[in-house]
DNA sequence: CTCCTGACTGTGAACGTTCCCAATGCCGTA
DNA sequence: TACGGCATTGGGAACGTTCACAGTCAGGAG
């Protein structure tokens, strides 16, 4: 006796096992419309039986939907090991896609090839849309895209692209303006700052709202959202500004590495220096002090990105989301 | 003028455009046997022009391949966010994957609902093949799986599964007997350790590691591979052996939690309590000081997943791999 | 009784590929 | 000259769906 290699059941297969036709299963499969009770349990059992699961290539094929979407992750690779904002993004999406039945694509565009084999990729009609995390300005990328017609959603204010690309993004003017305010309120005579990379719409936006609150002279040290540069811009601003008693650090991550350079120049957290983070990252619980620091809402963010993708797929005009962040009051300031 | 909504540029498209049939066509871009260099250079062309790139579905429909592959996370949310190190093995597999021209779909199984849905999709055909992260003993996804005749490769040893499914894994045991060994030459006469979860392979393996040298009468606090358990684990220590002088932590991350224990306990760490660590994660650098601890091999580690995955879809017998870790000595001991 | 309406059903065509087989032409050899 | 073999080519069939359309049937209105 020979054992068949069992070939996957068809919807032909479901059609003849309980006894309709083809497209009474299908319009069944699909919202179960113009289907009579004796035909849906019929086919209900029948699908059961041979454990038919659709094929989703032939129904792409007709559709043109697939029901997943590209996560593009647009940044040179040190970042996306160290840095564990992303991977709170991308499972808050994973999650919020799941919700929807909608499969998540990873695809990471660190170099010029990755970007040319994502852009192929995607706009093979692979996915019905695209979210773009941390494009930084004059990203090719995004324009390609557009070009294609492919459904784009970026975190971030997508700089240069606000009025036509959606997206979905922290207040991060209005935090980094709370943050300030809070270490100044504190007893920071002295204050200065690290900022975020500036082709980045959160780096720009925090380093400005810090400004408006501590004023244009206040020092201003230029991080690009590493542990590293965070640590040798600190350096930096201490050389220069020995006497600073708070610095608002636009990125835990920045802040986990302006520890380093306080503690290695002897200077005490809080007392010496008061630390303000930005993010509430896992890193901001594993620092020795444990950061203050603008919570982003994740979960929210990662909601609302993939919600906004959905209706801009569906046809919605593009637009935009802005939520607000909150103190968290740890030990470093 | 209308502007026509543009079509697709269909293998047709490009056929009737450099003149020779469909067949050579679909000849000439999968590897271009069996086509005339007049033929190829002709069709070459044609694809520019044309902007002609394939339909993954149709492709897909008949050769019953989709070139993707599941990447499932299965592990409760809160560990997800936390832990780098499942980043680092995700970023790794896309990049290796990449270099094969195959995407990677991400799927998290947290709960019993998850499980069902991945399952179901996967089951759909819509991957050809699994990487199963940090699945624990027990777990029925993989049972699943296997009983669709899914290929699957799992990270880890599986446990009560490492006979029939092919796997990749660091060498626990020797590296955990590295790491004591040299707590132990170091200077340490009272050692203990925090175990991981004890229902992963990783978790046994350390302890069976750390047994073998430090003897079996060692202190032993179980963890579950999260800071916070970590911590308490390190708490649970001290209470029960205050001399305590040196401690193997089975993961970086734990161990950045037994750092927050020892300092609230007010041990200075070297001098009074050595710390190890496992991982070599990201956060060994951003904690304070920063962690001594046995580096596993990543970006080997992914592309050896990888590589042993697409051996077995292409049919390979179900095979095990096993890296060396490395000790890398920072500040924590 | 006839007709119309609306719910339900079946079927051919299409989606864009690959695979297979038959046909062609050319070359070298018997 | 005739023939076998090889490289190259074209086109029909299939993959498993959805979609549009036409058809059936029952029941209520005229």
């Amino acid at each position: 006796m020979v054992t068949q290699k069992r070939r996957r059941p068809t919807i032909h297969d479901v059609a003849a096992a309980s006894g309709v036709s083809r497209g009474t299963v299908s319009r069944f499969l699909n919202g179960g419309h113009n289907v009579s009770p004796g035909a849906a349990k019929a086919i209900q059992k029948a699908v059961k039986d041979t454990g038919y699961v659709v094929n989703q290539h032939a129904r792409s094929l007709v559709t043109s939907r697939s029901h997943s979407v590209a996560f593009i992750l647009a940044e040179p690779q040190e970042r996306l090991f160290e840095d564990p904002n992303f991977n709170v993004l991308l499972h808050g999406a994973t999650r919020a896609l799941a919700e929807h039945d909608i499969m998540l694509l990873l695809t990471i565009a660190g170099n010029i090839d990755d970007r040319k084999r994502v852009s192929r990729y995607i706009t093979s009609g692979h996915v019905d849309g695209a979210l773009l995390v941390s494009s930084h300005s004059g990203d090719p990328l995004i324009e390609e895209l557009r070009g294609q017609d492919i459904p784009v959603v970026t975190i971030g204010r997508p700089l240069g692209h606000e009025g036509d690309v959606p997206y979905v993004v922290s207040d991060d003017r209005e935090g980094a303006r709370q943050m300030t305010r809070y270490l100044m309120d504190r007893g920071g005579r002295k204050i200065a700052t690290i900022t975020g990379a500036l082709d980045t719409s959160g780096g720009v936006d925090r380093l400005q709202g810090f400004r408006e609150v501590a004023g244009h002279g206040a020092p201003v040290a230029e991080g690009d959202y590493t542990l590293a540069g965070g640590r040798a811009a600190m350096e930096r601003l201490l050389a220069a500004h020995p006497d600073l008693d708070a610095v608002f650090v636009a990125s835990d991550l920045m802040a986990s590495g302006a520890l380093i350079a306080l503690r290695e120049s002897g200077r005490r957290v809080p007392e010496d220096v008061a630390v303000g983070g930005f993010d509430d990252s896992p890193v901001a619980m594993s620092t020795a002090p444990k950061l203050t620091t603008m919570r982003q809402p994740w979960t929210q963010l990662s909601r609302e990105l993939v919600r906004l993708l959905l209706a801009v797929i569906d046809g919605a005009e593009p637009s935009a989301i802005m939520l607000p962040t909150q103190l968290v009051v740890r030990d470093s300031a």
